[in-house]
DNA sequence: GGTGAAAGCTAGCCGGC
DNA sequence: GCCGGCTAGCTTTCACC
């Protein structure tokens, strides 16, 4: 992992889709040892993936809220029931365990407040073994993995 | 923007660099209307773009912590100090300006605690007009835009 | 790390529905 | 107006130096 690496890697970040000889190129090599560089990275799992950035508008994912959530029950099966539902979620765009308080932390993306009203109310309040949850709203989002693209449209 | 553009988006979202004959052929269709509707979203804004999902430890930003943050002075100036001085940080991958408290909501990702420790106390605090800060320690990541690759090697 | 050649992909054009 | 077939040009990828 040297300094070329690292320019791969950079360069990868900003365009995903960079040809194989656009990043040779850029990284001052030429197109097959470039290419074994970006293999290996993948293989070694440094390059985890490659994702298209979608306007979260388009999505009916525009309006977002961080949540945090504490459980009434705190063993392993509520843990993982909440869990696993949660993930299950589309609207749940992030989660973390935490320690100490709140229990989670998670970031709900729906179209609009009222869909947020309803994701709350029918799916993460049905969810047995909640105790609290409180919601916090973003103003402006000002920075993210995404900023790489310009700020977000929402 | 039809069943199509959504499955389209689908593939890109779970494998950016897929090529557009793999794509058209996921979608039903043949590679020449795909690729225009592939444009199409891209011109539109829809697909904002595309990005290499790197492994966090690779990158020295393996450990996470959620950061809250109050001003001590809520004016255009403080405010706009914060924000910029805060997105220049590579440290700092999200950062929220909320309604209510706290006033920001920010994700931290350094190599170690002792790494989070020297940039909270040399970077962040020594920022002009900050009230008070409070640390969060994730257990673990449940989900992410990530998760699409599996699970975080952190 | 670089070179060259085969295989595969992209993207524009034009006809059909 | 959108889809599909075609083709020219470029990119990827492999064996070899």
């Amino acid at each position: 992992m040297d300094e070329i690496d690292r320019a791969i890697i950079r360069h990868l970040q900003q365009d995903g889709r960079l040809s194989n000889l656009a990043l040779a190129e850029r990284v001052n090599l030429t197109p097959a040892p470039c290419l074994r560089r970006v293999r290996r990275l993948e293989d070694q799992g440094v390059i985890r993936g490659y994702q298209a950035v979608v306007e979260p508008v388009a999505l009916d994912q525009g309006f977002t809220v961080i949540l945090e959530i504490d459980l009434a029950v705190y063993d392993r099966e509520s843990v993982d029931n909440f869990e696993t539902t949660m993930t299950g979620f589309a609207e749940v765009t992030e989660l973390h365990r935490l320690f100490g308080t709140p229990d989670y932390y998670a970031h709900i993306a729906t179209a609009d407040l009222t869909a947020y009203e309803s994701f709350l109310t029918e799916q993460v309040l049905t969810i047995p073994g909640i105790a609290r949850v409180s919601s916090r709203f973003p103003m402006k989002k000002l920075k993210s993995p995404a900023s790489a693209f310009g700020p977000d449209v929402a």
